[in-house]
DNA sequence: ACAAAAGTGTTAACGGTACACCCATGT
DNA sequence: ACATGGGTGTACCGTTAACACTTTTGT
């Protein structure tokens, strides 16, 4: 064991990347963090994130950090990776680290969680000056985000896909109580990112007894209406026992 | 942001879970730790760990900290977890890491690296008073490690699993340069956890370009030779082109 | 000769993929 | 009537799973 003594604190935060979606595309929720630069005030935007207290679980510190920020509350969050990068922190993001904290931060070590949302829930918009906003994901991949905010978006996108193939249930977490098997397509589209044929799809659906048809039905659409699906949790549960 | 000051600075460190296999059966690294307990010295096992250096990347910070307590060196190393339940730490461990580092730890959040090794090599089995030694996973497993390293392990196995799956040049990184189907067979039936016949194994290992016949047999074994082969790390390259 | 493990093919079931037309609804 | 998306079945193919006997070698 190394004694180096004193070397070996360091700062650590979590930073949560909360997925939802809508129309068919999916979204990450985001800060927008503004920044005095050469006398004028820039914009760019941030994953909601934060110090973790001393003694604090890693996963009750990134639920009370995303509920501080955002105001959502009791998300299930699941950890996929711990970034540590020397060079993830700019000079930028030393400014406002100092700024926002008022300390000085050498090294700060962050835990990736990610979770997923229903993009209809109420947010706190505005906490602490700060804004609060759904962008697509697609979009906030090509800005720079604060950080290495984006790295931690690509990984969690990796994280959600390889954790759906093994246990598609988190992928009805982002999907409303009702939804049809458009929606469902979409979200297996996007996870195994490819284009899945309609029939085959809706043939592999129905033999997955945790998906049941409702006798409603959408209204008030401009073509014929699609049947509604729920999602049966207790089924689910039944069909995987001794999985894992 | 929370600003409570100085509540967020943490000690960090790494844990590595090396595994090994030989005579078909998987062993992991462990270094013997022994504490002083009611006047008695006990003995346990740990994982081979160490505080993470300040403004040190986490990966160079697991080889590091693998190389000084075993000597193995250039062992490429996968995060695959951070460990933080205010838990993980009982009163021998709080102990041990006083009398470790003369330094009183209050919170310590781990990450773990796992890495597959082969079990021939050379190890530095005394280091600085501990001693290193390779055992068998499942009698690891029932003991009582140190900290939350039963945890670590399980955790680490998972990983494994999850990622040959998708990528299963990490199963031959435990094997020697020539090896037998029988040691593949088993190696593969670990990772999945079942048993495999022999004849589909055959053909299905037979179909994939990069496990090479090679024309040298075992010698010396009181039966019948087995066949060598070996892993072409390029063709193997060649075959996954466009995955991920 | 016998014990121990290596080596070797065929068949049946299943799951995945490809593919095209009619239906319901609002404008 | 037309535009828009919803809903449905069949045939082929490749993969997986089940299954048993002969060969080689050392003792």
């Amino acid at each position: 064991m190394n004694t180096k003594l004193g070397l070996s604190v360091n700062h650590m935060s979590v930073d949560c990347v909360v997925l939802g979606l809508s129309d068919s595309t999916l979204y990450v929720l985001l800060i927008k963090r503004s920044v005095e630069e050469n006398g004028e005030t820039v914009y760019d935007y941030k994953l909601p994130g934060g110090l973790i207290y001393t003694d604090e679980d890693l996963d009750s510190a990134a639920s009370r950090v995303l509920q501080e920020l955002t105001g959502v509350r009791n998300q299930s969050m699941m950890q996929f990776k711990a970034f540590g990068s020397r060079d993830r922190i700019s000079q930028r993001d030393y400014k406002w680290l100092r700024e926002t904290l008022n300390e000085d931060i050498h090294s700060l070590v962050t835990i990736g969680y990610v979770a997923m949302g229903r993009i209809g829930r109420k947010l706190n918009l505005h906490n602490a000056g700060n804004e609060v906003c759904w962008m697509p994901v697609n979009e906030a991949l090509k800005m720079n985000l604060a950080f290495d905010h984006n790295v931690i978006v690509e990984e969690a996108l990796k994280a959600v896909r390889r954790h759906a193939e093994a246990d598609p249930a988190v992928l009805f977490t982002l999907l409303p109580a009702k939804f049809t098997a458009l929606q469902l397509r979409m979200l297996y589209e996007f996870v195994e990112n490819k284009e899945i044929d309609v029939r085959n799809f809706k043939k592999k659906m129905m033999q997955l007894a945790y998906v049941e048809p409702l006798d409603e039905y959408e209204q008030g659409v401009a073509h014929r209406a699609a049947r509604y699906y729920r999602f049966d949790r207790i089924k689910y549960k039944k069909s995987r026992r001794g999985t894992d």
